[in-house]
DNA sequence: TTCGGATGTTTAACCGTTTACACAGCCGTC
DNA sequence: GACGGCTGTGTAAACGGTTAAACATCCGAA
């Protein structure tokens, strides 16, 4: 990069404070002090300085003014990916609230790699946003956790408060705030829904051991089924990931397994509750007629194919995740917050009789 | 913000490159040198650098590095909103691009207001990133073009490449780069589709005049219906905006009018063909016996209920947006790159036998 | 022995802001 | 008329990096 070769340069510049102040005929400090209005000025100084700030078409540059003091309006946000329709309404949920509250936002992507994960967050520490948002899914081993409690330490000590969302806490003496959502209550409200309609059968899809979304919507699924004294069958716990695809796959395989031994399914998210009912649709198996279906999340696949399945505030898990980051006056606050779910009733469970 | 008070000041801070050079015992000059690689330095210097970067945990100050005339390593990306399914995947595409090249991803939204875009265009400009991508439809007025304009050829000063994706040039004056995708060729082709398989009378769901990308779709359908000698009927394009719930509407509103007088629809996107079919299933319409359904986009709803669509490469046009930026050395180019699309064939269209 | 590169390091200037401190007027009071 | 407070502005020192230019070494060649 060079520097200013000769005194006079001739390849042209975005203009800075000092362009505005000489135009103005004031100094550079007064004009910063129009602009942040951190000081009162009179009146003609003021419009003096508007004008030539319009006339050179002045935006001040954000590193500069990162570096002299005064933290970045910015607020980072690290989530699997973009396209998952769960983070991305979370995504939008901290976008609103960031524009609301006067911030930019900053965006990193993990694909679900730990390591990866490790290194945005490193990333997001030198940008020196004032909070870091931590969404969803990981599989957190020992030592990735260890890593993750040193570098909330760092951001505490950078000034940064970071946030977990939808995801357990850390430990107690990592410096976090947590917003989740009741994982747990959502699974066992409507596991106990289908269970009052009389299945006693209930295919669980999607348990998948060390992801912490699955696991706790598991632990529903188990509690309520014990609460209505119905025997746990393990064998109805089938394994796979929260995709689309892995609800189609995991529903054929059972299909074609052998004779059918289940009344309703409750998949762990909508996406698979979609695959799944595709699935049986092929097999000729007719939702709800044949089979009950719920899901979990109510997001759009759960609209288009009338699925029953428990709501999730996505958008407000966001929102109040950045709400709570900026509100905390010192980073580095530990807090924690669970957000509710509730039920939403469409037509895809119907009683069983038997 | 308070400046160090006393020389000894007990709060804890960031390390700093200073702190480095300290403790590894060399200058900053040293430190910066082993750390961007940008000079060589002796095996053993670099080593005890390293090694006092990591006991220290130092990370670089992103701000100070961008003051001191290093462009950060930065893209911004201007949507309309993050959960639109399209806009969410032109975002994976810019995420995974930028992540390739090593670049951080700053997103701003705007819903669709062109004021709100002007103003995040304004706040990027400050970021200085070496990209600013602005996705998709919006209401252009002459006073917008001409404001967006002044701030193109001000980020080409400010070194900032302007790109333009998904919509059309804002003049040739202006320095951008314009990624499109054919939309009227892939909205000739799914017409032509059911043209072909015998329909005559095809429902147009979603016209809106004054945004571009139905407009371009539009410009297609009318396309088809001419090269294949049927007459066009203004009465069969239905006005509205591009969501579910408008999809919903624009049928149910059209079958409550009075008798059906068409065989098949095209709908302007894959959520409106989704609104669309709820409200004809509500009706006792069965896709396809009834009526033949098309949409565009190729998005997660058509693979939920078999549409026959357009398949657009949202993440490719990310891809290439950024890639596209990158490659340019001198920000301020201007450059036109239009990517195909192609009919996926599900079942919702049916030969219509009249 | 002296000189001319390599090689690796330090010194110091600079990037564009913010802001503590100093200072100049001006006005009202004792 | 000297003084103190109040306003508004200017001066200059940070903030934390990068890098051109100067400067030490060391080594081999003349």
């Amino acid at each position: 990069m060079p520097r200013r070769a000769t005194p006079e340069d001739d390849r042209p510049r975005p203009s800075t404070i000092r362009d505005v102040a000489r135009r103005a005929g004031v100094s550079v400090a007064t004009v910063s002090r129009v602009l942040t209005g951190s000081h009162p000025s009179a009146p003609a100084t003021r419009s003096k300085v508007m004008r030539a700030v319009r006339e050179l078409d002045y935006v001040a540059n954000a590193h500069a003014r990162g570096l002299a003091g005064v933290r970045p309006k910015s607020v980072a946000i690290v989530v699997n990916s973009v396209v998952s329709p769960h983070y991305a309404h979370v995504a939008q949920g901290v976008q609103d609230q960031a524009v609301r509250e006067g911030r930019l936002c900053i965006v990193g992507t993990t694909g679900g790699d730990p390591e990866r994960e490790l290194a945005t967050v490193q990333l997001m520490r030198e940008e020196h946003a004032e909070a870091v948002i931590l969404v969803g899914n990981i599989v957190a081993d020992g030592a990735y956790r260890e890593r993750m409690a040193g570098y909330a330490r760092a951001l505490a000590l950078a000034g940064s408060q970071l946030v977990l969302c939808g995801r357990p806490p850390l430990g107690d003496d990592v410096p976090a705030i947590v917003v989740q959502y009741d994982n747990t209550g959502g699974a066992h409200a409507i596991t106990s829904h289908l269970l009052s309609a009389g299945h006693r059968r209930i295919l669980f899809l999607g348990r998948r051991d060390g992801y912490t979304t699955p696991e706790s919507r598991i632990a529903g699924y188990r509690q309520a089924l014990a609460a209505h004294r119905v025997p746990h069958d393990p064998a109805l716990e089938v394994e796979g990931a929260m995709k689309r695809d892995e609800g189609y796959r995991m529903m054929r395989e059972r299909l074609a397994d052998g004779p059918r031994d289940f009344t309703a399914v409750f998949a762990v998210n909508d996406e698979i509750a979609a695959g799944a009912r595709q699935a049986l649709r092929e097999q000729g198996l007719r939702v709800p007629r044949d089979v009950s279906l719920a899901g979990f999340d109510d997001l759009a696949p759960a609209a288009d194919i009338g699925l029953t399945t428990v709501h999730v505030p996505h958008e407000e898990l966001g929102r109040t995740a950045v709400r709570l980051a900026l509100e905390s006056a010192t980073p580095g606050t530990a807090r924690h917050l669970t957000l509710g779910t509730h039920i939403v009733v469409r037509d895809s469970v119907q009683p069983h009789v038997g």
